[in-house]
RNA sequence: GGCCCUAUCGUCUAUCGGUUAGGACGAAAGCUUUUCAAGCUUUAAAGCCGGGUUCGACUCCCGGUAGGGUCACCA
């Protein structure tokens, strides 16, 4: 149909709150295709139902496009050829092609209440059977002046067939088409309407969209039937994705059932790059082993031959996987420019914040996938051992002895063996590499036993039961502050002693 | 209830009639300069069920079952 066109693709969201995972994969694989292919993805606003509009969504929706990188080539914000982008200023098209609809015998007004349509409706369910509207289409509509909805007239009532890229041949009987609303009383018209038109005003080639729209098919291809009567027009092609079930697989994730908004992710510290890479996952694979991608690479690899047709679940713990994975790969300098903004500034504004963090930096991305983990760390006083002199509890220190089962170690012998460490540190008076401590240590340690010597040490230095190894800590404190903690562990270890 | 979609380890998936059914997350175990983390090694773990078609089915067809979607003046 439009094989020879460079594609365009488009994300059309409606403002009605935030967006969540499964909007955000759809905008994701319609943006990857057009852009492997040098198309052109658009972002449209559907903004058609003023009653569940939210305020502020649009922003938010824009926000969180920007911030997983996906850029729009034409839509809201930024213009385009076929502006305006949002439906609500659109308003003029719709009503042109419903005249020329309407005037062509192929709508027409819908004469009933909301309460004669619930009763129709009301009916249907008791007897177990769909609710069709044409069952109930009147003789003789009334006028259309614009305040009764108008209705597209389905002539041919047949069963459906046609080709999705994703799932293949689709059908649908025909209960599944209907005479349905093109514009509301209020002038409107429906997504149905609106989104149809749409497309074919913008040159959409390619609607990447969620599963549940398989069941409305056949009223699309209705209208587009409709609609070439009374003008020429060329069908965009469907890529039907899967839907994204929620943690358990069972249900389809939705808003009610706890999804996320994406900027939360954000608020996590998860990488954008990241969240894009994860996203893709679900529901996509390259057909190779990689599981890791950059924006880049996920372009040039995509395909919608690697589109899943059954639905699956998030797991967020692979999305903290993919996360670390990402961070391994950002330089230093990258990593602490991202991780800045969760240390809290009573960490940050130390001087000696100023001095050690870049020792520290290595040492903190071993040990987090993402980077709220490290507002944890703050919380829980883990972070701070760096920058701070640690507060000691004896009993901590004292722990070879409690532990290790039939080692005798008195408090004694433990000062001595701090005694002894600071004065082997203190034989190269000036800051040192890690290996360089462990050099000067090891024997020593050997010597007394390892086990006792290494956590004397290591707690002396760090005050915690858990954290680096001892010459790492060297490194980063250097060597007076080394120094200064055993003086202070050895003055601990004689209280009450 | 009608119509429609889907079905491989707990999860994401590879396989496009012939494989010891592969990988990843997670889990378990072990190793290391003996905390924690990281790293490395190893292990457990799957074709929903029943019929066909075929020399041969996870793969194709049919029927069940299960899950999902849809039947709005919502998108």
């Amino acid at each position: 149909m439009n094989n020879s066109k460079k594609p365009v693709t488009r994300f059309a969201p409606s403002p009605t709150g935030y967006m969540h995972v499964g909007g955000a994969r759809t905008a994701l694989y319609a943006w990857a295709f057009a852009r492997k292919q040098g198309g052109t993805f658009i972002l449209r606003i559907e903004d058609t139902d003023k009653e569940r509009e939210v305020p502020g969504s649009i922003e938010h929706i824009i926000e969180s496009l920007r911030w997983l990188g996906l850029e729009w080539d034409e839509g809201v914000n930024i213009g385009g050829p076929h502006a305006p982008y949002k439906q609500s200023e659109r308003l003029e098209s719709y009503k042109k092609y419903a005249q020329m609809l309407h005037d062509a015998g192929l709508a027409y007004a819908d004469p009933y209440t909301a309460e004669e349509l619930e009763s129709f409706r009301k009916k249907a369910e008791e007897e177990k059977r769909p609710f069709l509207y044409r069952d109930h289409r009147p003789e003789n509509p009334p006028v259309w002046d614009g305040t009764k909805p108008l209705r597209l007239k389905i002539t041919d009532i047949t069963s459906y067939g046609w080709n999705d890229l994703i799932r293949g041949d689709l059908k649908a009987g025909p209960e599944a088409l209907d005479d349905f609303i093109l514009l509301k009383s209020d002038g409107y018209p429906t997504y149905n309407f609106a989104h149809i038109i749409d497309d074919l005003e913008m040159g959409v080639t390619h609607i990447f969209r969620a599963d549940e729209f398989i069941s409305s098919t056949p009223k699309f291809l209705a209208l587009y039937d409709a609609l070439k009567k009374v003008t020429e027009i060329e069908r965009p092609l469907f890529a039907t994705l899967p839907p994204i079930m929620g943690p358990d697989g069972k249900k389809k994730l939705g808003k009610r059932d706890g999804a996320k908004d994406l900027l939360d992710y954000q608020k996590d510290g998860i990488l954008p790059e990241a969240m894009m890479n994860f996203l893709a996952f679900i529901g996509w694979n390259p057909g190779t082993e990689q599981e890791i991608f950059t924006p880049k690479e996920l372009v040039d690899a995509f395909d919608i031959s690697g589109i899943q047709k059954a639905g699956g679940a998030l797991n967020e713990e692979k999305l903290l996987w993919v996360n670390k994975e990402h961070l391994k790969r950002l330089t230093d300098a990258e990593f602490l420019e991202k991780a800045l903004s969760f240390i809290p500034s009573h960490i940050s504004t130390l001087d000696t914040f100023k001095e050690r963090i870049s020792k520290v930096v290595p040492v903190l991305r071993e040990r987090i996938s993402v980077f709220k983990e490290i507002t944890e760390m703050t919380e829980q006083g883990d972070l701070e051992i760096f920058f701070k002199d640690p507060t000691y509890s004896k009993d901590l220190l004292l722990c070879p002895e409690k532990q290790r089962k039939g080692i005798e170690v008195s408090s004694s012998t433990l000062i001595e063996y701090l005694n002894e460490l600071k004065s082997i540190l203190d034989t190269k008076a000036s800051d040192i590499s890690k290996e360089e401590a462990k050099e000067l240590v090891w024997p020593y340690a050997d010597s007394k036993g390892r086990a006792i010597v290494l956590w004397l040490l290591r707690t002396a230095l760090s005050g915690r039961e858990r954290s680096p190894d001892p010459f790492t800590l060297i490194e980063i404190l250097g060597h007076a502050e080394a120094v200064q903690r055993l003086t202070k562990a050895i003055e601990k270890l004689h209280e009450n002693a």
